[in-house]
DNA sequence: CCCGGAACCTGAAGGC
DNA sequence: TGCCTTCAGGTTCCGG
């Protein structure tokens, strides 16, 4: 699933092929893609405009124009871009003045594309970057402090903190220490520094080996990322935990499958 | 505002 | 072979 790290990686890895070209045509397969604005206005005032920039927020991919709009994507749970035609499940195409064509395929038709005038529409409700300078232990504190929700619901709340998922809050609670199910305001001062330097690690760890391919995530060129290698506890239910051989448990936290340690992550 | 659960969506994998 | 269930989960919407 791209989360912040798998769209880092796209942005990264798209830029050279896209920055500086012109769109000459977009194909749209699957209608329901396109949220804003209509299918007809959305290619009319796409086609000719040059892309001058992208940027990554959160999950959320956006591509700027010469118009001064926005292109918005959002790959939500299975959606890649990649250079050359997938075998199936293709739901748009951008052509550009080099040649490059950008594939958006999405199995599970859950990925969405907006045309904005103004980006902060979209993103501007998102909760800090956890990379950057300002998330601050401080800053993770203070928003904690009211909260009594389950610190892995918060972790995966965009309002929260921007970018972090299902698989990467599992590995951050993980070597932080912490129970999925502990309430935000329980966390004492040393647990939320270990948290907010396990969220940075985690992420910058994933980074660097270029995502976590576990279902349907793929790099522009087709290949995979290899942050899922080193996993620890995401998606291992019953194996056995690196630190202390317990077997890691799944339970549903909103709905989504949470995978811990049940020694090593104590105080529900 | 905060919290929790349902809905959207479809393919892969495993059980019988 | 084929049917059924489970799992995967980002976001939005809704009710309490």
């Amino acid at each position: 699933m791209p989360e912040l790290p798998e769209v880092e990686t796209i942005k990264n890895e798209l830029s050279p092929h896209i920055i500086g070209h012109k769109i000459t045509n977009v194909t749209i397969l699957d209608e329901k893609l396109v949220r804003q604005p209509s299918v007809k206005e959305f290619r009319s005032r796409l086609i000719g405009e040059k892309i001058t920039g992208i940027e990554r927020r959160g999950k959320y991919l956006i591509l700027g124009l010469s118009s001064g709009e926005a292109l918005i994507i959002h790959l939500k749970m299975s959606g890649s871009l990649l250079l050359k035609p997938p075998e199936r499940f293709t739901r748009a195409i951008l052509h550009l003045d080099n040649g490059t064509t950008v594939h958006f395929r999405d199995p599970r038709r859950f990925g969405v594309m907006l045309l904005v005038k103004d980006k902060n529409a979209i993103i501007g409700k998102l909760g800090p970057e956890p990379l950057a300078a300002e998330f601050t232990p401080k800053i993770l504190a203070q928003r904690l402090k009211k909260r009594t929700a389950p610190i892995k619901a918060l972790l995966c709340d965009q309002g929260f903190v921007a970018g972090i998922g299902n698989m990467y809050a599992d590995e951050a609670l993980f070597r932080a220490g912490i129970h999925p199910l502990r309430s935000g305001k329980s966390l004492s001062g040393a647990e939320i520094e270990r948290l907010h330097h396990a969220i940075q690690q985690t992420l910058r760890s994933a980074i660097n080996k270029k995502g976590a391919s576990v279902e349907t995530y793929f790099r522009p060129d087709g290949q995979i990322g290899t942050a899922h290698f080193e996993f620890k506890v995401a998606h291992k239910r019953g194996e056995k935990c690196p630190n202390c051989g317990t077997p890691i448990q799944r339970i549903l936290i909103r709905n989504r499958g949470s995978y811990f340690c049940p020694k090593c992550q104590k105080g529900a």
